[in-house]
DNA sequence: CCTCTTCCATACTGATCGGTATTGACAAAC
DNA sequence: GTTTGTCAATACCGATCAGTATGGAAGAGG
C-alpha cells in the first residue's frame, strides 16, 4: 500500500490530474474550445465546487493539463529511445503513429488553437519528436542536413498517419492493408537511410 | 460590367458568400467551434439581423461554408490535374501544401470536428486528393497497390508539411533550407516511382 | 469526542451565445 | 411618387458559460 488516497462517501476524492485526464479527453475529442467546466464536472461527477479548490480557473487548468500531456510525451519518447536500432526505433515510431492513441488525437487538436502558449507547447513536443527522429537517421549514416530533413519528412508523414487514422476513415481499415501500408512506409522512409551517407 | 451588386447607404450589401467566407476564416483560425454568429456579424460589420436573413442557423451557415470549401478545393484541385506530367504533378502538389493557404489549414481545423456531416465532408476531399495522388503514380508506372500505399505516404507526407508550416514553426523559416526540403521530398516520394514496375 | 483540514455543494453574478420577432431603411421597379 | 422587395437594426428570450462567495459534510489527527 502506498500513499493512501483520501475518501469521501467511500469512493475516493478527485485530484488535480483526475481533472487534467478529463480535460485532456475534452481537447482530444473536439478541441481546447470544447473544454467546459461543468461538462469536465458531470464526467467527474462533481460540481464546480470542486473544480475551483484544484484550480484557480480555465487558463490553469488548461495549462497544467497541456503540461501533463507533455510530460506524457516525453516518457512515450524516452521508452521509444531505449530501442538501440534507429531503424527498428524508426519503425517503431511509425507503427505507433498508425495506432491512433488519444495523444495522438491530442496533437491535431492542439494544432488549430490559436493561443501562444499552447503554440509553444506544441513546438516543444516536435521539436523533441524531429530530433529523435533526425538522430536516427544521423545514426544510420547520414549527414546532417539529410537526416534533418529526412526527419522532417518522417515526421510528416508520422502526422499525416495520425490524420489518416482519424474521422474513422476508410482507409486501410483491413488489418492486412495496415500491416502492408506500415511496410509500404518502411521501405520508402527508412531502407534508403541505409548504408549511404548522403543524398 | 457584370451584374450590378446591391448597395445600402453606399457599401455594397452582404451576401452568402460574405458570410460563408468569414466562418471559413474563423475555421481556419480557431476550428468550428469558433465560429460565432455574433463575432462574424462584427468582422462584416453587421448585426445579426442580417445574418438570419441570409442563413437559417448557425447549422447552415457551417453546412454551406464547408461545401464551398469543397467546392475550392476541387477546382483548385482541377487546376493540378491539367498539368499532363505525373512527377511535375505531384512536386506540384507538396509545393502547394508548403505554402500553408487558407485551404490546407481549413483541412486541419476541421479534423478535430466531432460532427459528422464535417467528417463526410473531410473524407470526400480527402478521397479526391488521394484518387489524384494514387492515379499519378498509377501512371508513372507503379502497380495499383503499391500506387495505393504511396498515395497515402504522400498524402500524409502532405498533411504534415500542412502542419510543420503552421503555428509559425521554427523549421524550414529560411527559403533556401525550404527549397531544399522540397527537393528532398520529392526525391524520396516521387523518384522512386521513376521506371519501376513495383516495389 | 473534538477540532482542523480537506474537499465539495449550493447559490449567486455577469457575460455571451443561438435563436425569434418585429420594425425600419434603402434601393429598385413600375 | 408610389409600391415592392431586399437587407439590416433593435429588442428580447432562454440557455450556458466562467467565476465568486460561502456554507457544510466527511475524513484525519489528536
Amino acid at each position: 500500500m502506498k500513499k493512501t488516497t483520501r475518501t469521501r462517501l467511500g469512493v475516493p476524492t478527485r485530484t488535480a490530474e483526475d481533472w487534467e485526464e478529463a480535460a485532456l479527453d475534452s481537447i482530444a475529442a473536439g478541441g481546447v474550445a470544447a473544454v467546459s467546466i461543468p461538462e469536465l464536472a458531470r464526467a467527474l461527477e462533481v460540481t464546480k465546487g470542486s473544480f475551483y479548490w484544484h484550480f484557480t480557473g480555465l487558463d490553469d487548468l488548461v495549462d497544467r493539463a497541456i503540461k501533463r500531456w507533455d510530460r506524457l510525451d516525453k516518457e512515450a519518447l524516452d521508452q521509444v529511445r531505449t530501442i538501440e536500432d534507429p531503424a527498428e526505433r524508426l519503425r517503431t515510431l511509425f507503427a505507433e503513429a498508425m495506432s491512433a492513441t488519444r495523444a495522438q488525437s491530442l496533437y491535431v487538436a492542439l494544432a488549430v488553437s490559436p493561443s501562444r502558449t499552447i503554440a509553444a507547447a506544441l513546438r516543444k513536443v516536435s521539436s523533441r519528436r524531429l530530433k529523435l527522429l533526425a538522430d536516427s537517421y544521423r545514426e544510420m549514416g547520414m549527414t546532417e542536413a539529410a537526416a534533418q530533413h529526412q526527419g522532417l519528412l518522417a515526421y510528416s508523414a508520422y502526422i499525416g498517419g495520425v490524420h489518416l487514422r482519424g474521422n474513422d476513415a476508410p482507409w486501410l481499415r483491413d488489418a492486412g492493408d495496415m500491416r502492408a501500408y506500415v511496410e509500404h512506409a518502411r521501405i520508402a522512409l527508412i531502407e534508403p537511410a541505409r548504408k549511404r551517407n548522403s543524398r
